[in-house]
DNA sequence: GTAGCACCGTACCCATCGGTACGGCTTGCG
DNA sequence: CGCAAGCCGTACCGATGGGTACGGTGCTAC
């Protein structure tokens, strides 16, 4: 991590909360990149809304790449710390838990953040596959792992039946999510309101548990 | 259709096969988009790899818009035309055409052309729909329908057993491709080898049946 | 009070882009 | 043979991009 904050990072005080400007710049930086996407955002408008200038922009991020990766970092980090705690096994029903975990899997995925952040990494996915490298690792890469171990858990406790559980997972999100995604990130589905995110959860989840409970409810 | 070929159509006999020549261009084309996508790939570099002038380009395609919307007209017909003749209902079981139609399909979305089409209308969204509006309208617009007369033949033949086919079709998507498609257009998934596209279809439609299937099989 | 530092705003450098113009070459045709 | 059309290669134009340099300004520390 060559990352830095300004050059005195926190040796003298920093009069001021550096940390909250970084933010500010940052926000700045998403919601051009969300009008222009990644090529048409240019460090220049960056700077001027922000009323930053290029100079300190450059010198506390290295490049418009660093600057963007900050970005894409924050976001993927977001998607993993969000979905971890809803995946508690035990307690509560498979039904409810993964009814929880569809909708915010569905918030996350098609959520104005993800869809600008998303669009970047795709967009720059052939000339520098950095971005996706990061998103991917952050986002799917971190949420499979404990998906696994959620269901292998209900597994072991009766209440699901599977044998790949990387096969259920994959079944479970393509039921969440579909092809979602890629409508949105084409711009062609606006974000969906939250009581047909619900509904589509309940009928993911009901789905799933047709094909991999262990009480199979049309018998 | 705004479009032309050369200032003579064809009234002149044309001395060569200038629709050749306009596929050849449209081939250098489509891989400067692989290599660089859409912003970064300039006009200079495809005509000097199509040996052609920037001139002659401009007069055949307007702009550099005009030139990757043939492209994307291309692929989005592409995708129409193939997936049209797998579902004709009535002779073979669901069970097979579904296969077939799944396997052509994530042939044809997975694809490294439908990818990079993909990302090329993605990365443009935010400042212009218009690749986005084409691809959706040719792509999913006209496959869903056709899908969904599909299934309600099944149903009516008493094959199959759903009450909204739009949502049978949803399901049958998301099985099909889950998130390959977006795992794709980030580059973090290879192109999948046959046999893996043949067993995925095979699991998909297994999974549709047992949900929408009227012989549940598992009773 | 004053020296120094971080920062802003602006101007600048150089590369490249989309789009246009032009000279020269090939080719079909009368 | 000569003409005209189509096309290639190159050069050019204005605009804009990433990245750097510089003078001015306010705040902090001593």
């Amino acid at each position: 991590m060559e990352d830095l904050g300004p050059y005195a990072a926190e040796k003298s005080g920093s009069r001021r909360s550096n940390v909250e400007r970084r933010e500010e710049i940052l926000g700045v930086a998403l919601s051009v990149l969300t009008e222009r996407g990644y090529r048409g955002a240019s460090t220049r408008e960056i700077a001027r809304r922000a009323h930053a200038s290029k100079e300190t922009l450059y010198a506390w991020f290295g490049d418009k790449h660093g600057l963007f990766e900050e970005l894409v970092r924050w976001q993927a980090e977001c998607i993993g710390a969000a979905v971890e705690p809803r995946l508690e096994p035990g307690a509560e029903e498979p039904s409810e838990v993964l009814r929880a975990f569809a909708v915010e899997l569905q918030r996350l995925l098609l959520g104005d953040r993800a869809v600008v952040i998303n669009r970047a990494a795709i967009s720059e996915a052939p000339s520098d596959p950095s971005f996706a490298k990061v998103l991917s690792a952050q986002g799917r890469g971190s949420i499979v792992p404990k998906l696994v171990r959620y269901l292998e858990g209900e597994r072991d406790r009766g209440r699901l039946d599977f044998e790949q559980a990387e096969t259920a997972v994959d079944v479970l999100i393509g039921l969440v999510i579909g092809d979602q995604q890629v409508r949105r990130l084409l711009g062609v589905l606006p974000m969906p309101e939250p009581e047909q995110i619900e509904a589509r959860a309940e009928r993911a989840v009901e789905s799933f548990l047709a094909l991999f409970g262990r009480d199979n409810p049309t018998c």
